[in-house]
This record gives structure tokens, sequence and C-alpha cells, in this order.
DNA sequence: TGCTAGACTGAATCGTAGT
DNA sequence: CACTACGATTCAGTCTAGC
């Protein structure tokens, strides 16, 4: 499987963990442990296939990025990894490169949870080449999200327009995969209360973020900033998640995964990257708990039937509800549904059946009347909450 | 590619074009001529195996997208989606679309002069399709573009990020056409002295420019603005260079080029949009000589999330921000949301909840503490801004 | 005529838990 | 797995009706 830098003896790529590093107990017997917060030092397919399977919440992958093709035509060279010489960013042919780009979906795929998501990062060289491997693969991909760069580097030459931009997928594991990770509510309020788009203005990795060695030279061409991996981290990731980088380079989603209290497992096959990875993130100091906790978003929040608000007397059985604006009213039942004439239902069903609509949300469309104002029972919802909280 | 609403009498398809045009001379012997400033109503693929071999300088192409949608997405209001449900837009499979997007980009690379360019647009959904099918064909990719929309429909279920864009792709013949039309300079002195990028603010096309038929309907179900298609056109092409929009659609290709004196061929299988857009174009009125300039990205003020503050480093999560008289106290949270107690929120929601008000600016209440000073957090909206403003 | 409130709209792959 | 009920969810703009 092509040259690696590892320098581990042998034919066979052997994996690599620090010492200092965590090992979770295998989910399935007969599988290997899952390596947290680790660094895997070789081929990236080999790792992959030594992990468990459905074993990792988020996927975060920079793969190279083949920028320095050559020709226009394919070559007849359907051999995968042999096609990467010396130079990791250097692939024979077009098909060398999806050879290779679907054989780290596949081994990516395979330890992703049913509802974990994958993100991939690449510019025009590589992406529609990603992109379509994804969907042949039976990926679903969910966002195409534009990274626009404060500060990039000026087209010298003129001959085109400032490449400004790169761009990310986010993809699920199937169309059938529902269940993924989003927190829209903790995004919005952190976007001036409107919903996050799907372009996001975040700077270059410059400055004292930037990894240099001992001769200031950067040590990685192509590191990511802190603040872009964040925002996935964010977005698409609960505390305590183990998030898979299987193109680790110097650490960018180790350090935010640590820093934002997620687990990490980095596969990089540059001894030199891992060394440089591994010292960085050592040196992340992760962020307080109250900090990390997850935002509330209002659909895990646990449910409250009408009945309750009638049992707890916020809600008198024979009082009236009303609309906003006094258009509509229900006479409420002892058993914690409503009346409107003759029909009878949940406070959703006779919300719909008032205004004529097919659905309706109960909770924000009916109001109780409290000395002459009317109070949303939504509000009354939040304080039976409250105490189940207390409570709990 | 599918049925052929022409009316054409026959099997075969047959080209039209309609009385008004003017026919260029053949630029080879045997060729049928170039028919300039035309709409050719029928087949794509054949009406450009027609056309003789390099005689096109820009092609701009709007191809069906394949957006697979199922069912339909009722808006929170209960109004429903007016979704492209149109047949032009299925296919059977991925393996269909990408045949059919082989075959138009093959025919079309036949007719596009050795320096001529290529600009598809889509989103993601089909775009990494045609990117991967471009370069296996030969194709040389200079750019991928961003149209950020101004006014994008917004997502209604909370599942994803608002989708904000589409992808264009500007490519050359191939590697080696070098000679392709680029006006650099014109495009900086109307971006105010900034190199274009591969970003674009542009709204949608709405209001008077949406062509409407006689019950008020939309002709077209994705009719583009004119300035994404002038921008492409000033910076890709010369007055009275030969434009060809093989998914000619309502004629928004036409029209601009018309209006900036350039000829067009325009192909569209559906006779009612070919109508549609032959009348459209029809009042359109040239522009004199020295009119014809590039309009620059719309500047209204960038809209700054409180999350950018945090990403940037200019507030970091953990730390606690302040009303001018230090009454109030919040913490700052890595997404971009603060804490007050156990309420977590955006700057305004918290800052009204802080003081007990229904509503709050949280710019112009919160401070950060700096060196024992309190510092608005509004100044620092003011940095981000400028970077921005810069970028856009 | 001018102003405002409300309706309408845009290339969209837009549920989930419980029984 | 199928079925049912719950109940969560929208931004920037244009256009129309009504005062």
């Amino acid at each position: 499987m092509g040259t690696s830098r590892t320098g581990a003896a042998g034919a066979a790529p052997r994996i690599q963990v620090s010492r200092t590093g965590r090992v979770a107990s295998a989910p399935r017997m007969g599988m290997s442990p899952l390596p947290l917060d680790e660094i895997i030092v070789g081929d990236c397919i080999a790792a992959l296939e030594r992990l468990p399977p459905q074993s990792v919440d988020l996927v975060f992958a920079d793969p190279p990025y083949n920028l320095q093709l050559e020709g226009t035509l394919v070559r007849p060279d359907n051999s995968v990894v042999d096609a990467v010489d010396d130079d990791w960013d250097k692939f024979a042919s077009f098909q060398a490169y999806d050879a290779f780009t679907r054989a780290w979906l596949l081994a990516v795929r395979r330890v992703m949870k049913k509802d974990a998501t994958l993100w991939v990062i690449g510019s025009y060289h590589n992406i529609f080449r990603v992109g379509a491997s994804l969907q042949d693969l039976g990926y679903w991909i969910l966002n195409d999200v534009v990274w626009r760069k404060a500060n990039p580097m000026p087209n010298f030459r003129g001959k085109r327009f400032t490449n400004a931009h790169e761009t990310l997928i986010w993809a699920s594991r199937g169309a059938d995969s529902k269940g993924y990770t989003f927190h829209y509510d903790a995004l919005k309020a952190g976007n001036e209360d409107l919903q996050m788009r799907s372009d996001w203005f975040i700077p270059l990795c410059t400055g004292e973020e930037r990894l240099k060695d001992a001769n200031g030279q950067k040590v990685h061409p192509t590191q990511k900033p802190e603040a872009l991996l964040a925002r996935v981290l964010l977005s698409a990731s609960n505390p305590g998640d183990v998030v898979l980088d299987p193109f680790f380079g110097t650490g960018t989603t180790g350090a935010v995964a640590k820093r934002l209290g997620r687990h990490f497992i980095g596969i990089e096959r540059d001894s030199t990257y891992a060394a440089a990875a591994r010292a960085r993130i050592a040196g992340v100091t992760p962020l307080e708990g109250d900090a990390i906790a997850a935002a509330p978003d209002k659909r895990s929040e646990p449910r409250v039937p009408f009945l309750s608000l009638v049992e707890s007397g916020l809600v008198r059985p024979g009082e009236a509800l009303l609309d906003d604006r006094r258009r509509h009213r229900a006479v409420v039942r002892p058993d914690g549904t409503l009346a409107l004439g003759p029909a009878i239902g949940s406070i959703h069903k006779i919300g719909a059946l008032a205004q004529g609509l097919p659905a309706c949300n109960g909770w924000t469309f009916w109001h109780a009347e409290r000395a002459g104002s009317l109070v949303l029972i939504d509000d009354y919802r939040a304080k039976i909450r409250a105490q189940m909280g207390a409570a709990a």
C-alpha cells in the first residue's frame, strides 16, 4: 500500500498508538478496542480496517487535494495506492485518485455509527470527485458548505478569480439515517437568531495558531483553522462523542475535539506530522463543563401532556382557551382534551380545526385568559418542565 | 433525451430557427451555418451535433439538477412549497444522469473554439457529478465560483443549514487552452480595486425580472438572475463573441448577451419556454459601448454572527460579558451563545432576560473586560465587519 | 396618493416516538 | 414493520388589499 514514512519495520503496516492514551473497551466481542484520543501512525485504510464497526459519531476528513495532476486524460492505471509516489499529494491519474477516494470512503463508512455524519473538505481540484464518489457509495449529502476565506492568497497572474473559498460536504451514512446530530437551535442562537447558512466566513489559519518548526517554516502546508473545525464539531457532535479524522495531519481536529470535550481518533501516516500533532494536543486545555454542556434544543426536551397542566391546576377544566387575537375559543375538558362546538380532540387537532389548517402546534396557538390578558399555554408547559427538572 | 414538445413532424429531430434571425456564414466548407441570436427548439445534443465545430466563444449551461425530491414540503405557516417537480428534472439513477451529462458535455466541447470557456451551474445534488465528468472529458477547471444568495429559501424543518448558495464551474477546453478571455482589470476596477473573488453575492431572480404567464404564475421554475449572467459574460467574453446556452430555458443568457453586445445561440426543447424567451429578448435594448461595465457586489452591511467574534478570538469561550454598570454577567459559550444561570440563548435573548425586558440589542448591551475596563462587543463587531467588507 | 399589515414566494434531496 | 399522534419549523423580499 504505497510507501509509508512511519518507519515501522516489516511489510505489513502496524498500527502504533502513543503510550499516554486511553483505550475504550471493545463494543463487540472479538473486535479490537477503540483507541480514544490517540493518533494511529500508519496507512489510513489499513488502520480503519482494524477499528470496530459502527464505532464513531463524526468523521472529519481533509484528504489530499490531488493538486499536482498532470495531463488531462486518464491513464490505464487501476492500481490503488501504488499510484501514490513519494509525494503524498501526487496521484498518477483521476482514476487512481478516485480509487483511493472510494477506498477510504468505504473504510470510513464501516466504522461510522448508523446516524454518524461525515465532513470532507476540498477544493475544485478534488471535491467534485469526492462528492461523486460519496454519492456512488450511498452516502446522503445533507449540505455542501462553503468556507469563505477572509484573507485568501491573491491570484498573482490575474488569469483567474481569486480562489477565496473551499468546499465542505456534509453527508450522512445514507438517506435513511435521519437521526444525525445537528444543533439547530444553538447555531441559530449564535447567529443573531437567524438560521446558520451554508456559507461560512472564517479567517485562514495564521499567526500563533499556525504550527512552525525550529526553522520557522510551517509544519504542514494545509493546516486548517481551529475555528472551522470548531464550527463543524459544535454543529454536528455532542460532548463525549468520538470524532475520527483519517487524515490527521498536525491534529487540528484533535486539538479542537479536546478543547470542546469530544474524543478523537486520528490516523496519520507521516510520523513527523503525528509527532507535531501529539505535542500540540498535549498543550490544549479543555473548556470547563458548563461552557461545553450541550445547549438545550427543543426537540430533546421531555414531553409534557396537556393533561398535566389541567392536573396541576394551571389550566382549569371548563375554562376557555383563546388564540392570540381571540378569534377562536375552545373549552378545556377534564381529560386534557379541548372541545370546539361538537368537536373534541387534542390541543393540536382542535387548533388545526379552528383555523381550517391541516396541522397546528397547539402549545403555541392557545392562550388562557388571566387578569384580562392572555398567557400562552406553552409558558405553563415550561413551568411544568422546570418542576420536572428540579425533581429529577 | 425525453419527449420533445416542439411539435416538429417526423421522427428525426429537426432544428427550427425563428425567421427573424441572422445566420452567420459557415466557417468551414460543408458545415451548416451558425444560427446567431437564435433559439433552436429541439433536443440539445442533436442540435449541438448540427452546429459547426469550434464555433462558439463561451458556453453557459444550466442543466437539470436531478433534485430527487420526495413528498411535499410544508412551511411552518402550513403553505406548500412549490417544488421543482418537472419531468425534465427526473432521472432514473446517478448512472443515467452521468450519461446525460457526459453526452452534452462532449457535444458542447466539439463546438467550442480552442480558447473558449464553459460555465456550468448546479447545486450539491448534481454539481459534483458534473465536475467529475468535466475533468474526465479533458476540460480544465479554472475556478469554481459560489453564487451566495442574498435571499435564499430557509430550511423549514430546522434539520440542515440554510441552503444559501449554488456552485458554478468555470472551465477551459483543456489544460493547453491558455488563451481564454478573462477581464481581470475590468472586474477589479468594478470591485473597488480588489481582485474579484470566487464568491459572489447576488439576489435571487424575483419581482419584475421574473417572467410570469397570463395567470401570474412563474413561466420557468428556475429562472436565473440577470446579474449572475452579466458577471459571467463580462468576465469571460468580449463584445461580438458568440455565447452558447444549451439549456436556454426562458433565455436569461440571451437577454444579457443582447444587452451586453454579445451574440447568443440558445437551445431549448420546450417550445413554451422558447417562446417566452423569444418575446423577452425582443424587448431587450442593447447598451451603448461605454455603459457596458461590471456591476460590483452589492455592498450591504454584512451581518456578523456573534459566533464570529468567538471564532476569531476577540471574545473567549468561558469568559464573562458584562453590562456597562457591571450589574449583569453572562458566560460566553463556544457556540456563540450566552449562558445566564441555567438559561442559554443569543446575546439578544440573554440581554433581554437579564434586564427583564421583552427585547434587547445585545451588541450595545454586553461588554468584555479588558485590562480592567469594559469594551463594547459592538466595537469588536466593527473589526470583523472590516475584514468581511474587504472580502465582499 | 400614501402607508401599513398581511399574504405570498424562492432549484429543498427538510420527523419521530410510541404502540 | 406499519400506523398514529405529537408537535416542531422560516428569511428576505415582493406584492396586494385595505384604509
